[in-house]
DNA sequence: CTGCAAGTTAAACCATGGTTCAACTCAAGG
DNA sequence: CCTTGAGTTGAACCATGGTTTAACTTGCAG
């Protein structure tokens, strides 16, 4: 019974809404066998992903990122703890750089409040120097979303 | 002379490009009058505006959040220096307490590296216990954006 | 006055991370 | 067998922060 979970069951259980979820499936990022009447099955270990999944964004990390790092685990057995400590060990060293980049951001805008400067050109903060991360649009922050432990709706009405 | 700037002007001298300025007049974050045949006159404070937007977007605010802020400067006379650092104390204020949350979301990510957890529930990333900013999406972090300065391009070919 | 660069608009498009909808189909209980 | 809840799909939609494009108009130099 408790071999495979249906979509509504690992919606529940990781609090991701089936949309999410098909949306995951649709990046590579999960898998799903299916029944013979095309209905999506998870093997448990898909949990743990959905976990990771989560938990990357938490750090900023952006869903196209998950998917290489996920797709960088062992195909052939089921990923152990450290398998999985590997990729978190990468994401820590990322909110490192992160933490520091904010830091020396805040230190700048310190400075900036200081000097009263906001004059484009002089502004250590207007012409950074930094340029780590960037790619454009994308790799949003959230830090927490409001509310949403046991929503996992299933279309309301 | 130099009374007013063209778009093209405050473009080159802002580096922002002249589709981002018409976007930002278009949420309120700046202002231009018009010449007869209807084209954009800046006055110079503008660019101590731009130069404040670029700033707040480094530090991770919303255009709207900016809007707002910008919203609470004097209208009747010219902004001062203690204006737009009154505007950037409490940016460095958002910045800190997202550093806070950043740095404890490190911190968790160590332990859970150490405890191989990431099953659901019990882990503390999973469950995050901050809820702090979220707004669904948005709030992009971009911590600097590699190589546009001086782009500013105004259709290519 | 001509000619060209730079300006104007609205609308469409890009990416990210999804949600919502219409229109069905499946699975299980009674 | 029939109903009902849960599942299926693709397409459209939301927000954010813009860029690109088409189709014209202005402004200025020569």
């Amino acid at each position: 019974m408790h071999e495979s979970l249906t979509i509504g069951q690992l919606s529940d259980r990781s609090g991701v809404a089936p949309s999410a979820l098909r949306y995951y499936e649709r990046l590579g990022l999960i898998r799903a066998e299916r029944t013979g009447g095309n209905q999506r099955r998870y093997a448990r270990v898909e949990l743990r992903r959905v976990a990771f999944i989560r938990i990357s964004q938490q750090v900023g990390i952006s869903l196209e990122e998950i998917r290489a790092a996920l797709d960088s685990l062992p195909a052939s057995r089921t990923p152990t703890a450290s398998d999985w400590a590997r990729l978190s060990t990468t994401w820590r060293e990322r909110l490192n750089e992160r933490i520091r980049l904010m830091t020396k951001l805040r230190d700048d805008l310190d400075s900036c409040i200081g000097c009263g400067c906001l004059s484009l050109q002089r502004c250590t903060l207007y012409n950074p120097g930094d340029t780590l991360a960037g790619e454009g649009p994308g790799a949003r922050l959230m830090l927490s979303r409001a509310g949403d432990e046991a929503e996992a709706g299933v279309t309301p009405s």
